[in-house]
DNA sequence: TTCTCAGGGCCATCG
DNA sequence: CGATGGCCCTGAGAA
């Protein structure tokens, strides 16, 4: 195979750490990886752990324990559907414009390392390939690994999702075969792909857009340092994963009749949460500020960030007169960005303020619903989001 | 029309 | 003998 992309070719497998061979299944792995991948969902394999499903999985210990293998073939993103049921040789998939998305913005990351001369902390691929070794707590839990769609594998509460994000209509499957007929089959309108295997694995959706920005990013000369800085400081993604995913292996705490798909929303929501209060305490500005305003953006942590990239209220701070330079500084350097990357579209800075407006009432709603659940005693215990609306409310 | 490259198949090797 | 993994073939989509 020929790659244009030699660069790629240097990345390591998010599974097992040995050499890329291209984009198979959603991600850049290897290629046993990528066979091993497809023979255990072409072939409906189910493997078990003879350990903790915990097993460290590397190139030299990949083949001990498949279960385990492929529990971090689902973490790390391979896509279950990208395997082919009526397996048709050749063409391209549905991911083709998430490879080639992906493809470019590596390419971006490192022309902005080599522009700026030290390597900011990347995103994942189209996948999330974790930083070997992998933590235990990648593993699902071991409920996802039925191999009848049940519990989470039934999908999130709105339907299964659709590789784009938005829900897709189940389909049942035309001509099935063997123990996967019956299951349910996300619709996909392209034609490359006819069929797709089912999730019996049921891999966890990655939060947030499979890519390390939300969009695609210009690094190099023009980016303002500051702007630089906060992206060094974005939580990193495979951890967050790794702890929500080990926040979801934990029994269920508090309310036995909470409904599971909400419940570890909740869950996952304040994982995210978390890290959006860690990313808030490693800001330079955070470090400036006095304690006892420390404690406040702890609390506040969410809101805070907003305020720090340009939204209002920042009265509840001591010292508003360093967030407000702050926030300056931060509106500034946006400007600043937006002007040399998008040097025709002389209102960029304004519709990406207006963006925000957008997020802050989408946030607002968000609230509401939350607290009105809260108030009908629908909101699992022990949940932080619901704690710190209560301290907002007090 | 040609090229690219990701998914599938084949098969030698291994345990 | 089944699993693994490297290599090659195929063919839809991009150029």
């Amino acid at each position: 195979m020929e790659y244009s992309y030699d660069e790629d070719l240097d990345e390591l497998c998010p599974v097992c750490g040995d050499k890329v061979s291209g984009y198979h299944y959603g991600l850049l792995t290897c290629e046993s990886c990528k066979g091993f991948f497809k023979r255990t969902v072409q072939n409906n394999k189910h493997y078990t752990c003879t350990e903790s499903q915990s097993c460290k999985i590397d190139k030299t210990q990949r083949k001990r324990c498949p279960f385990c293998r492929f529990q971090k073939c689902l973490t790390v993103g391979m896509r279950l559907e990208a395997v082919r049921a009526d397996r048709m040789r050749g063409g391209r998939n549905k991911f083709g414009p998430m490879y080639k998305r992906d493809r470019a913005l590596k390419q971006q990351k490192k022309a902005q390392i080599r522009a700026n001369g030290f390597k900011l902390e990347t995103g994942p691929p189209v996948g999330v390939p974790p930083p070997p070794p992998p933590p235990p707590d990648y593993m699902l839990p071991p409920g996802l690994h039925a191999p009848e769609p049940k519990g989470l594998a039934s999908g999130p509460p709105a339907g299964p999702l659709s590789d784009f994000g938005a829900p897709a209509l189940p389909m049942a499957m035309p001509g099935a075969h063997g123990p996967l007929a019956g299951y349910l089959y996300p619709a996909f309108p392209g034609r490359a792909i006819k069929s797709e295997y089912p999730e019996p694995y049921a891999s966890p959706p990655p939060p947030g857009p499979p890519y390390g920005y939300p969009e695609p990013f210009s690094g190099g000369p023009g980016v303002p340092e500051l702007i630089l800085q906060l992206l060094q400081l974005e939580p990193d993604e495979d951890q967050v994963r790794a702890r929500i995913v080990g926040c979801l292996q934990e029994p269920a705490k508090g309310r036995p009749d909470q409904p599971a798909p909400f419940g570890l929303l909740c869950r996952m929501a304040d994982q995210t949460f978390i890290s959006i209060v860690d990313w808030a305490r490693r800001c330079m500005v955070f470090k400036e500020l006095e304690t006892r305003d420390r404690a406040e953006v702890d609390e506040f942590g969410q809101d805070e960030r907003e305020d720090l990239l340009g939204l209002e209220d920042v009265k509840f701070l001591n010292n508003h007169s360093l967030v407000k330079d702050a926030q300056e500084k931060a509106n500034a350097a946006l400007l600043d960005y937006t002007l040399c990357h998008y040097p025709h579209c002389g209102d960029k800075f304004q519709q990406l303020l207006l963006c925000l407006v957008e997020v802050r009432a989408l946030s607002m709603q968000a609230k509401e619903y939350l607290y009105h659940k809260h108030l009908g005693n629908e909101m699992p215990r022990n949940n932080l989001l619901i704690e710190m609306l209560q301290a907002k409310q007090t």
